[in-house]
DNA sequence: ACCATGACTAGAA
DNA sequence: CTTCTAGCCATGG
C-alpha cells in the first residue's frame, strides 16, 4: 500500500487517478479495491468521489473501468452522455447487461496484487 | 457547528 | 438471493 496513514488528503486524489491509469484496457476493478491499495481500506465512498472530480484530471482517468464490487455500473449517470460508460466498455471486449458486468470476477483487476509488483 | 447526502463495502440476519 | 447496520469522510445547506 502506499498511505499507511489512512487518511485521506489531497494526494489521495492523486494517487487514485495514478492507480486507475493502470487498469488495463478490457479489465475493471472496484473503488474498495483501489482504496484498499492505498491503504485507506474502509473509504471506497472517497474513491467515488475521486472519480466524480477525475473529469478535469491529466492525463485522462479511465473511470469507466471502476466499477461496485458487484460489477455495477453505478457511476454511469455522471457521464456525458449518462450511456457513454456503458458504451466505453462494450467497445473494449466487456459485456454489460443490466447495467452489470457480465464476467466481472473473470475481468476483474486489483490493484494491490496486480499494479504493485 | 450540525445535519444530510453520496460513483462504497463488509458483515449479519 | 434480499434487507439492514455501521463505518467511512468530503461537500454543501
Amino acid at each position: 500500500m502506499i498511505r499507511p496513514s489512512g487518511r485521506a488528503d489531497e494526494n489521495f486524489f492523486e494517487l487514485v487517478y495514478e492507480v486507475a491509469r493502470q487498469i488495463p484496457r478490457g479489465r475493471v476493478t472496484s473503488y474498495g479495491a483501489i482504496a484498499a491499495c492505498l491503504g485507506t481500506k474502509s473509504s471506497a465512498r472517497m474513491v467515488g468521489w475521486a472519480m466524480n472530480t477525475s473529469h478535469s484530471a491529466k492525463p485522462k482517468v479511465p473511470a469507466h473501468r471502476v466499477v461496485n464490487r458487484s460489477g455495477l455500473l453505478s457511476g454511469k449517470h455522471h457521464f456525458n452522455p449518462p450511456g457513454s460508460m456503458e458504451s466505453r466498455l462494450r467497445k473494449e471486449g466487456i459485456k454489460v447487461k443490466d447495467d452489470t458486468i457480465v464476467n466481472f470476477r473473470e475481468i476483474f483487476w486489483d490493484p494491490a496484487k496486480e499494479f504493485f509488483p
